[in-house]
DNA sequence: ACCTCCCTGGCC
DNA sequence: GGCCAGGGAGGT
């Protein structure tokens, strides 16, 4: 499933094919996709002859820069990949969006539940999304622990949904916010506020390494393979989770039985031995 | 601060 | 044939 390093390890990828490419034709099959834009056919007009100047993320979201002020956001959702594929090749099943390249490749938008989305804004529409509601970046612009203590402060909202919440800090999905956790030995059913420093400081401590590790292995690609590269190879993070989709297993650091509890309306993997 | 909805393939 | 996965937006 998409989450940072899903987003990130797509990002890497894509930089060196798109960054310096001028986009010569765009098409959308489903218009689901680009729902945000308010009229739609901005979608296209403002992609087409335009070059890439920088390709950039904050959170989840992929922006790319490009001529003329115009960004380009492009958003996974659960089940979405981008392709980078000649435009001979046969296209996969829910090829949703296809951008062409100026004597390049075409970057192919697949989403079999059309949760992603992409949308072209002006300076002005991208001051107005829901972008500029953003916490920092999570692995890029990591608060502190004393910062990230004063965001926890008296909230009672359980740990896990507070990591979910994309304006504390962006780029954490149910699976790596459930390999947070584990990691820094907190349960994430544990009020907010009722974290003493030192814990907010071991959780600080988790994220990046957590963060790190899943793109060190590309992602974490699950057994749909909904989520791959852009040149179809699948993530190698799923070997390494510790808690999501371990229901039933033995903790790697106790021996305890893993447990799932829904959490708003989210399913949460944990260890009741060694997470308090 | 919480709940509901969106969407579809895959699995029981 | 029904349920499950879930990020984000919108509503109460």
């Amino acid at each position: 499933m998409p989450e940072l390093p899903e987003v990130e390890s797509t990002r890497r990828y894509l930089e060196p094919v798109l960054v310096g490419a001028r986009i010569s034709n765009v098409e959308v099959r489903r218009d689901r996709m680009v729902r945000r834009q308010e009229n739609p056919a901005d979608f296209g007009a403002r992609l087409g002859d335009r070059r890439v100047l920088a390709l950039e993320r904050i959170g989840k979201f992929m922006l790319a820069r490009l001529e003329g002020d115009i960004t380009w956001v492009t958003h996974l959702g659960m089940s979405g990949r981008l392709q980078v594929a000649d435009s001979g090749r046969a296209e996969d099943p829910h090829t949703n969006v296809v951008v062409e390249l100026k004597n390049g490749p075409q970057i192919r938008f697949v989403d079999p539940r059309t949760f992603g989305f992409m949308v072209a804004y002006t300076p002005a529409e991208l001051e107005q999304s829901s972008l500029a509601g953003l916490g920092r970046d999570a692995l890029d612009d990591l608060p502190r622990s004393p910062e990230l203590a004063q965001m926890l402060e008296r909230r009672s909202a359980p740990i896990k949904a507070l990591l979910l919440d994309q304006r504390l800090i962006a780029g954490l999905g149910n699976i790596y916010a459930d390999e947070v956790l584990h990691r820094a030995a907190i349960s994430p059913l544990r009020p907010g506020g009722s974290l003493s420093l030192d814990e907010v400081k071991s959780l600080r401590a988790s994220i990046r390494p957590i963060l790190r590790a899943g793109l060190a292995a590309g992602g974490t690609s699950l057994n749909d393979l909904a989520y791959l590269l852009p040149d179809g190879r699948a993530g190698g993070y799923l070997a390494r989770l510790e808690v999501y989709g371990r229901t039933g297993e033995i903790c790697r650091r106790c021996g305890t039985s893993i447990e799932a509890v829904v959490l708003r309306g989210r399913t949460t993997h944990w260890c009741p031995g060694c997470q308090l």
